[in-house]
DNA sequence: CTCGTTCTAGAATATTCGCAA
DNA sequence: TTTGCGAATATTCTAGAACGA
């Protein structure tokens, strides 16, 4: 009943291990297997009689449709039919170019640049074509005369307009949201670069903690002189500390000898709040640094290997220090220019705080979480989702 | 026949960063087959005998309709019939000119204009012909009416159609990961700013290590009031965890004079492991909550100064813990609405695996450094210039 | 370079009579030819192998499509597709009614019936053909009036074009700098993630910093063996390290009894360089698998203390090496293929430089901020505010 | 959900036939 | 008779839709 079955018969013979290049699965696995296997054929010199690039490298040309899809085919993929091959073609946007030859040819597919492979999209399942569909009105056998015709397409060209304009707010909004990202990453990177780079410091000096103690023994390390300036010159800060933020000694218990004061004024502390507070200063961001820069090179020199610690310590604090802040006013209003978009996702920038000098436990727990408000997080995913919503919002017209 | 058969071929310039010209991408320049290949032949030298252009080059002729059917329409049709060529000619406006010669006119085939091909229209098949009004100036058949300007702006209006949906899905799809992207990076700042705070504390108080040390010796450390309140606010977490995870204790060897437990329940190590899982918990970000937790709460309570370490370590710890684990599952999914965007280059979210209660060291350097890839940078990047291809390449339709 | 020209080329062959069966002629012309053909090619005993009727005689099978299009179809049509043949046969009803073999069925298509054919009907060519309105009658009255519809819509038309095309370069760029954004953050949580590991191993260790110190002071601290097994493991980052980085030795003081040489092949220092090598070249990414598991454990455990350092500190010092150095190559040129993009707010990507082996304070400072440039971000800012016109860009036209 | 495979359909062009001005 | 066109069929190329892995 079946003369031919196993040479000609589309059922796939699994029972071939089908071979998959070793360079797919290298290939960045973002590249779908169907683009990568397929440029690996087309480059294989072996097959050029049945495959290979065109003259300029800008397409391919399947010279054997029939050797193709009885040799090459089952090979690398489950099936043997040409049609499934171009099917697939079709739907990553390649296009037959030559009514004459099976030549395909997609911008992302080229001779020598595998790496576009990427750029290239399998076209949507269909879905959400707001416009498409809509094409389908030319059907309703219009009325008569080139009249209708216009005005069907002043109709059409009122929808594509304002799609457009939807798309422009898109493109706007996600370009401003993704620089905000940018700036954010900017600035985590740099709190990143300098965290890293103040524990290798300390962490290259095993004395560190030792001198630390013995710093803190000695005490009498506040500098007056330091302080005044302080005082001056960021007032806003030392009354956001008053008011709010308290700040309390780390342990009476550990610090018996501790002889300074530990109000706010008076960072008794080894660490210097001094210092802890040009941190913060020196490494926020935005239109913050003017502020910042005023602080630094506050350490006194004769402070010896204390002024390591001071810098090291400095360094430090100012990780969490460059708050912000600023981000919060570039965030929220950018997010509301368009109905169209859907910007929760994008909100609820992180408020470092402020740590400014030196703080108690709780005030560090708090500004570590209190303010960043971990429980948040849960509540702020459904946030999320809306980001479909975002770009698919213009769905009818 | 046809030396350099780029008619249809976009010419590939691999030295150019392949520019797409934007019209050609609008516009619909698939010059139907017919019209290029004919004009291929009038202007092909060595068939001048049997077809060639007129005097004036305004038209064409064929001296030899015997030959040319016989010889030429096989070659380039699927038909040796003269009679079904002229048809074709008669269906793109050519008219015959002279009664006595084979010669046909239209005013979009002349010789050295072959981009004027793109204005000769194809009769339309009946129906909707819009062209019916053409019937008033039938007379002048292959023209350039209304009904033609109609057509064109159609299929261009059709053209702008699809490509404003791949727009509308490229965009999606870039909000959607920016979307991701900014959660990732709020999570990254969560993480910095835990970090900082802990170390902010860690380091303000020197005597952190010793005092570590000393508890470590002393054993009983687990903080009931910890535990309760965690017990309290994280419930989920709780329950998450038991179904799964499984915490293994850190090292017996550095614990002999752990009398406590070192079951989930009970961390016994010096580092609060309740704490830690607090940590995780406060930082896991977005929809990543119920994993994250799932490895919490493996705490075990104890007080007193070691409290703070405990609290600070758990700041610290979950730095590391609020895996983005679902972040798979958030970014792949949320690549599939649109075929025309390349995703490629969002992949491969970090998974920061699950650091569940307490680590042994090698859990720990697993967790550090199993999954991720200093070595990825680099390579990375080249990945990266695809992106042109993706906006640009839905080029004709 | 077109190696099998003829055999696949739909150019019509003259040589082939295309042997119209008499019956054909004969039949009722009414029936189709590709009905009657086909009945005929499925009646043919001769064609069994390739071609037959099914065993109950109500469909029929093409047991070879190969052959089939090869020997076949072009003896009897117009070309020699097999895909052309079934839309054919969808054309007429036939429906596949196998899916492991191309066995089609249609209720008037069974052997020894062929007076049925005249029953199936050809599909419609969809568009529902509503000849009426072909009657163009109204044309020229509104004529006039719709060329200048007509000239309105065209302008409108190259309006939409270049917003769309706008759009297209202002999306790719939108993607490209995600991409980098992207990029960038996988990175940073790669850091953070091996910081918080490194730091979680430290800390769970409380000798850690009496042993380094300790440690310090003995001096001679290089595992060989571990040594050579990243020289053999990691022998490109190895190079890489030669070929440009300079490694600058810690504190010859603080070295004084290290026997061990400081070059960067021999990491002197207490903080094994090798380690810190293989750290970096471990936490590599992609199908990293095998990397890391490469790297991990690598340690023996019975090195005591020291080995844990190493392992930490190569942990940690990788943080920073893994640079995104390249970033800079990618994010420049990315940036400048539309005037109509914004770019500044992408730009400066940090650059950690690269820390390899151990370095001294002064050298740890610049790398913390030096290259980074805390002052630098002011400037940065302003960039910020381009996004806006990114996407508002298009302003005339 | 994505990708791959299959089957069918849409839509445009191509070929043939025959009629009619 | 010549010439052009309607109409049906044929061929091609691409897309829709369903389904499974």
């Amino acid at each position: 009943m079946n003369p031919n079955d196993d040479k000609n018969s589309p059922k796939f013979d699994a029972s071939v291990p089908v071979p998959v290049p070793m360079e797919c699965l290298l290939m960045n696995n973002t590249v779908p297997p169907f683009l990568s296997k397929t440029f690996e054929l087309v480059d294989e010199p072996c097959l050029n009689p049945i495959i290979s690039w065109s003259s300029n490298g800008a397409s391919f040309v399947v010279w054997d449709p029939l050797e193709f899809a009885r040799i090459i085919l089952p090979r690398h993929f489950k099936h043997n039919n040409f049609s499934s091959f171009v099917r697939q073609l079709n739907t990553y946007g390649f296009r037959k170019i030559d009514s004459d030859k099976w030549e395909f040819f997609n911008e992302g597919f080229q001779k020598g640049k595998k790496h576009l492979l990427k750029n290239i999209q399998r076209r949507r399942s269909s879905q959400s074509q707001q416009v498409g569909n809509y094409v389908g009105s030319s059907s309703d056998a219009g009325k008569f005369g080139a009249e209708v015709e216009i005005e069907r397409l002043k109709k059409e060209r009122s929808v594509l307009m304002q799609q457009v304009v939807d798309l422009q707010q898109q493109q706007r909004m996600t370009a401003r949201r993704a620089g905000n990202v940018n700036q954010r990453l900017q600035s985590a990177e740099q709190r990143q670069k300098q965290m890293v780079s103040f524990l290798a410091k300390l962490f290259q000096n095993p004395d560190f903690l030792a001198r630390l103690k013995q710093k803190k023994e000695q005490k009498g390390i506040e500098s007056p002189r330091l302080r005044r300036k302080f005082v001056k010159q960021h007032q806003n800060e030392e009354e956001n500390l008053k008011d709010g933020k308290k700040i309390v000694r780390y342990q009476a218990n550990c610090e018996s000898k501790e002889p300074s004061p530990v109000s706010i004024e008076h960072s008794p502390h080894y660490l210097s709040h001094d210092l802890v507070k040009e941190m913060s200063a020196g490494s926020s961001s935005f239109g913050l640094d003017e502020q910042f820069v005023k602080g630094k090179n506050v350490i006194s020199p004769n402070e010896g290997v204390i002024t390591e610690n001071f810098e090291g310590f400095q360094e430090f604090q100012s990780l969490g220090t460059e708050s912000i802040i600023k981000q919060e006013d570039i965030w929220g209003p950018n997010m509301n220019f368009g109905s169209s978009c859907g910007n929760e996702m994008w909100g609820n920038p992180i408020n470092y705080g402020v740590i400014t000098g030196e703080m108690s436990e709780t005030d560090m727990w708090d500004i570590g979480f209190g303010c960043l408000g971990i429980d948040k997080w849960p509540g702020d995913e459904s946030s999320f989702d809306e980001i479909d919503g975002q770009a698919s919002q213009p769905k009818d017209y």
